[in-house]
DNA sequence: GTTCCTGCAAAATTTTTGCATCAGT
DNA sequence: ACTGATGCAAAAATTTTGCAGGAAC
């Protein structure tokens, strides 16, 4: 299993680490749909806000415990899910194994993803074009459509370069 | 477990069954490539290519099982990667727990998906110019990009007009 | 006759769930 | 105190893998 970085994509406008923007709505988010503030679900939230890219469950409790606070898997499991529900994170799926988290925007900017087939990293970029495109796309199709996902597949430089 | 339908993106050139010239195609990459021509895994093929949508490694099992042809998943998974490192199928990740496969148009021609949240029917459409503003994207980014993959997510017009 | 392929069963993962206990309100 | 949240361990589900036997060339 490759090692998950993350990396902005070079001469774009790269998502800025939700921080503590992002936490604080979370946190009142949370708060205003009855849910409990708890030491666990607090410090997923925090470990999410730490970081702009996507995690997976596993990265985050790992996380958690390199810090010494640790939290059970399963209750990061249920936080994500909660926060999904809730649309305060995106959920990406690589069809690498497992599903990977990231803060949403609280704005309603969104971005997408490259990833590197042979290191498995993922790279962050947004597009306006890209996104009036999928728009259009969305009004014209028998559906109603609540969200999207456009995944770029292909080699990093650094593992297109040779160095693997 | 939703049950996996497809259906055509209405109003909008829907991509034909697979059908006899992608089996054929299929088997010629692959004896080309120097592998066997053995009864499971055309069976496999043949499966695929009987269907235009998205399958699952289990859906295409028990299709076989249910015409008699029974071939052990495990060489149903083997198959579908050997098609996949050959670009012979696509594959899908929704993050409904499992991938789902189909043939891929010899001729280069893609298509995206859209699926439905509630009841995981997996509908095709094109799109010629998301597909330019793709192309332009996959052009200005630091990557060597080779696929992608565009899933719109959303109700369908069944589960959206209430009915569930 | 080799070598690849298959099938079964076991293993490895990821994710979900049951339940007793604990903690937030 | 009431009730939601947690943690552990067990269960589910998907996908991978080891290996002996069988089929393709």
């Amino acid at each position: 299993m490759p090692i998950i970085g993350c990396v902005s994509a070079k001469g774009h406008a790269s998502p800025a680490p939700a921080g503590r923007d992002w936490v604080e709505h979370t946190t009142g988010v949370l708060a205003q749909a009855g849910h409990r503030s708890s030491a666990p679900r607090r410090a997923v939230v925090e470990q999410l806000g730490g970081q702009a890219c996507v995690r997976s469950a596993r990265d985050i409790a790992d996380a958690l415990r390199a810090e010494g606070r640790d939290v059970g898997l399963a209750t990061v499991y249920r936080a994500l899910e909660l926060l999904d529900d809730l649309g305060l994170v995106n959920r990406l799926d690589t069809g690498e194994g497992s599903a990977r988290y990231e803060p949403a925007d609280p704005g309603g900017d969104h971005h997408h993803h490259i990833v590197c087939d042979m290191c498995g990293r993922v790279t962050a970029f947004e597009d306006e074009r890209l996104e009036r495109e999928i728009a259009r796309l969305a009004q014209r199709v028998d559906h109603h459509i609540g969200a999207h996902d456009v995944i770029l597949r292909g080699h990093c430089s650094s593992c297109a370069s040779g160095r693997r």
